[in-house]
DNA sequence: TCGAACCATCACATAGATGTGAGGGTCAAA
DNA sequence: TTTGACCCTCACATCTATGTGATGGTTCGA
């Protein structure tokens, strides 16, 4: 597929996704004419690149993680280097850190609205 | 406590102290002499804001839910206008997403460390 | 064959969080 | 009283993810 479906599909504007593949997310194919050239996988690819771009991970972080995401690990594992392994417990720990204070705030929230809706409520 | 204390308690340059309160996320008093004077409670203040950030979260949501977060809800209630809690529930659907999609690669990246680490160990 | 609707690259602009430094007060301890 | 370590307020710089537009090539149907 074209940039153009891809695009609507993932519901991301085609500036990003020439982004993406300038920051080296993703790697479309050219046809003979120059036009990209996208297959259903990187659907979502996007979609995911988008959600960890969202939760606060800077691309150089998701190039890193990236390729230890795709189902069969095993083609992976010669380029797993022992500062690339460090990398990896590193960003594990700062996504959990991640999770912890999104997950207290969210239920603090959640509190604060069931709250209010009782309050409300029964008036 | 001054800035270059709170600054160290938090690990935050001053810098962005300045600018959290630019922000409307906190409001130190100040000494006769125009010195920022911050008590205790801003110690969590500041890492609770700290952790929004680096969770994906803008200053302008986090000035929002700020208020939500402190302990006695009683005392916001009137100021929750309809507009308010719409806004408060769409930003927790957005937590939600951000937790999940965190979730689901910090799982990816688990098992890929899981499984290098047993490739790794019994050679 | 022409126009609409795609696509390409390039470049400049913006917004938000942060770095850095200039120019200048405050204050306590030597 | 002077020095060093604080503090203040600007203001400009930087980085990352984005927006926007200029300029031009490709394709396809009217």
């Amino acid at each position: 597929m074209r940039i153009g479906e891809l695009s609507e599909r993932t519901g991301t504007p085609r500036r990003l996704l020439r982004y993406y593949e300038e920051q080296a997310l993703i790697t479309p194919t050219r046809c003979a004419n120059g036009y990209r050239d996208y297959d259903e996988r990187f659907v979502d690819r996007v979609v995911q690149i988008r959600g960890l771009l969202d939760a606060g991970l800077p691309t150089r972080i998701i190039r890193q993680i990236l390729p230890c995401l795709d189902k069969p690990h095993v083609i992976h594992f010669p380029d797993a280097t022992p500062e690339m392994l460090a990398t990896l417990e590193g960003e594990l720990d700062r996504m959990n850190h991640r999770i912890a204070c999104l997950t207290r705030n969210r239920d603090a929230i959640e509190d604060y609205l069931e709250v209010v809706r009782q309050a409300k409520a029964p008036a």
